[in-house]
DNA sequence: CTTGACCTTGACGTAACGTCAACCTTTACT
DNA sequence: AGTAAAGGTTGACGTTACGTCAAGGTCAAG
């Protein structure tokens, strides 16, 4: 006794073409064949097909599903390491879940800083990475691990203290200010200050380059778009790029 | 000043293919295209990819993007419906996470009772769609909203419920004991008790045909692999056939 | 003999690129 | 100037698990 492709299909609460394609893969081929090319299926096919099913409920992917019915693997086993990508699964959607949120109320707060959250520690980093040969090969590297390390809330300090800074950069470049005047060189100290957290930069070394690096990394600020996109257009990084200058030479 | 599509994927920290990708669906194309077909981009473009390449981290689809990088779509609606998306798949994520817990929980206790999961409510329903007509063609729907109203919880507790009889019915059918015996037909009272908890049925229904649907289930769950799976084998099933039908008609 | 109802084998579409393959350009070096 | 190494271009297939036509046989019923 056995059934056409659409009876099973109904019984075990599935459609037909799920069945030609399991059928197509080798999952669960037809107990019988009919002369005209008919699918027909018998009772332990049927029980097969609800274990299939039952396994595809839980997010187990019709391979792995395969590996358990050859037993070729354990199903505790399979179904365990399933367990553990599925955690991770969790745990990614929770902490995007997190940067959404955020990045809603940036933008309901004040759309200026909106691009601010790209413009975090590996925005310098990859920024070194161009001109590495410059100032280090392994200055990615380091940067890198530094940034990977550090746990969420450090993250957010970090950005929360850059946000800060960029907010008073453009109050600073559109209030007219000369580059060179005290508040706006107060303002390129901190900018130093923020830049010597991040490791691997000459900043950071003890006996490094720090005046080249920083009139070079003003320069930079003007020619990538990027920045002036964070500190209020091009205008703002030419500002910026002035103010470090000027600090450099009397500074550094 | 513009770049080539190498150096701003490097910029962007993303690859070339995936620019050229962006400009096959038209989500950003080249600034500038030379007469080599060569594709380069200046910084717009590149304020432009940062943007795109954010809201991608946070998960969006590409045509999600698009639209809001064409305005049509506000990118606060946007990312809220989004939000949406992602707390419903972290809730489906949560469920299956636990659903694969019992399971391997299930199995490493008794083998036997693996199958037992998706013998639930779901089973008699879709169990009885195929012969609807025989007693109501109302009763999936009736059913099916029942089970889905459960809570958790109550669900739980009938699938235990369903476990301890199949377990006795097992063992009883294992024993070689009569299916006619005092015994087994308390167990066929359980069994018909339990049946009458599921609304949309005969059994639920004051003077409904409780005789007659008592005796035709026991016939299809020998006529159908997937209940013998879970009692036992066919031998187990014709058990509890032969076991209801002594009980129907001395008792209903 | 003619409908339907059901079956079959292709084959395209899906999301977002990764990964060759085959071939042309530019850059760098002898 | 010649050549080899980078880098660029356009296809086109592969990935997950089927849904969805499309064109054409098969079977039961009237």
């Amino acid at each position: 006794m056995d059934w056409s492709i659409q009876e099973i299909a109904k019984m075990a609460g599935t459609t037909s073409r799920t069945l030609r394609h399991y059928d197509d893969i080798g999952l669960l081929k037809p107990s019988r064949t009919g002369h005209n090319g008919y699918r027909y299926y018998d009772g332990p096919a049927l029980v097969q097909l609800q274990r299939i099913l039952l396994l595809r409920e839980l997010g187990l992917g019709l391979p792995a599903i395969a590996e358990v019915l050859n037993r070729e693997t354990d199903t505790v086993k399979a179904l365990s390491g399933h367990l553990e990508w599925l955690a991770r699964e969790q745990d990614r959607l929770t902490r995007q879940i997190a940067s959404v949120r955020q990045t809603i109320d940036t933008l309901k707060g004040d759309g200026k800083y909106m691009a601010q959250d790209m413009f975090d520690g590996f925005d310098h980093t990859q920024y070194k990475d161009e001109v590495e040969e410059r100032w280090g090969k392994d200055a990615y590297a380091t940067s890198d691990s530094w940034w990977r390390s550090m746990s969420p809330d450090e993250k957010q300090q970090w950005k929360d203290r850059l946000q800060k800074l960029s907010a008073d950069w453009i109050a600073a470049a559109e209030s007219g200010v000369s580059p060179g005047s005290a508040e706006v060189q107060d303002l390129a100290r901190r900018h130093v200050e923020w830049l010597r957290g991040i490791p691997g930069t000459p900043t950071a070394a003890p006996g490094g380059d720090v005046k080249g690096y920083v009139t070079g990394l003003g320069e930079m600020y003007v020619a990538d778009p990027r920045f002036g996109a964070n500190y209020g257009g091009e205008a703002g990084a030419t500002f910026v790029r002035d103010a470090l200058r000027v600090y450099a030479e009397e500074n550094l």
